[in-house]
DNA sequence: GTCTATACGCGGATAGAC
DNA sequence: GTCTATCCGCGTATAGAC
């Protein structure tokens, strides 16, 4: 069997996009190259024609999810800081976001992984993130607030999703939608 | 070689301790039963004498660990609401807090893994983080700012350790604790 | 590019001696 | 209560056929 030359960049993808769900949903260092490659319909062998190591896979896997991320974050449709505001609020601090970690951010399932690899990827992490950060910056009008609202975004899904009781967690979501737009929206210039 | 009564719950205790240390730096999941013990001195064999498996180690782990971080806060030496909170964002936003995971808050380090571990070790999370929310709300005199204080303290310790920049880190935690210090002290009555 | 087969180490858990 | 020894499965990575 032949094989056109764009294939195996659109199977990169495709490898990055499954693992990506596997990973945010059973942790990266828990799943092992054959289960990613059996979700994607390939064998473990197959897995180093396109990555040369788990590590390098980890990497990419980052950069895209966190791409992704700030992608959904640009689709915004409001343009007024309120609305751009509320908006994301909404959809991120919300009971699905919890329940299905696979389709979510990447920050609150894996970036405690980051922290404890190697220079190579924390690198990557922080310069995709300064992206994002730049991004609510300019709607947000404040460096510092653009920080306070990624950091308390993360935070909320990470001690949220271990909550067994669902109705305690509608509560805290609830909880810090209010407190952040109640001090975005009386804050804003 | 007798073994006095008590020595057993002591031996626990140590084991905790130290594997709680090793779980936060390198990952619960990721950590062998064989190093928790080698780091407490004895071998593998001994563990199950202490804890039925490696699941049973994690749920005492996070009530523990828990337990202890609450402690700290229960340990803050002043009463005003205002010194109470200046006192907590510099005790807990601080780069010896990014800088060794092994001595900090489980949550940032851990909160990811109880997500996905079972409604058993979830439950234990569930009731110990309630009673650190109840603390909070004593002093901020509002539940709703007390988790939203929380998931903001979390997600910053979560977010800022997989930054490689000592700079980038520090502005990080400085944003964070201007924006909560403006925040909690504005609109505290 | 993908497959099967395999080398090699690590991890969780158990058995039996002291 | 702790030790050594061991079973068995899983994980990363490689080799060679198609």
């Amino acid at each position: 069997m032949r094989y056109p030359p764009e294939y195996k960049q659109q199977k990169r993808q495709e490898l990055l996009q499954i693992s990506g769900q596997l990973a945010k949903q059973h942790g990266f260092a828990a799943t092992g190259i054959d289960s990613f490659m059996k979700a994607a319909g390939v064998t473990s062998g197959a897995f180093y024609s396109h990555f040369s190591s788990k590590h390098a896979l980890f990497k990419a896997l980052i950069e895209t999810e966190l791409q992704h991320s700030f992608s959904q974050w640009e689709n915004n449709p409001h343009q007024t800081a309120a609305e751009w505001i509320d908006f994301e609020l909404e959809r991120y601090l919300a009971l699905s976001h919890l329940k299905h970690a696979d389709q979510g951010c990447v920050l609150p399932a894996l970036a405690s992984e980051v922290a404890r690899a190697n220079d190579d990827i924390k690198q990557s992490y922080q310069q995709e993130l300064l992206r994002g950060h730049t991004l609510f910056t300019q709607y947000l009008g404040c460096s510092d607030k653009a920080w306070a609202m990624l950091c308390q975004l993360a935070g909320t899904i990470l001690i949220a999703r271990a909550i067994p009781d669902l109705m305690l967690q509608q509560q805290i979501l609830e909880a810090n939608k209010a407190v952040m737009r109640q001090y975005l929206h009386h804050f804003s210039q």
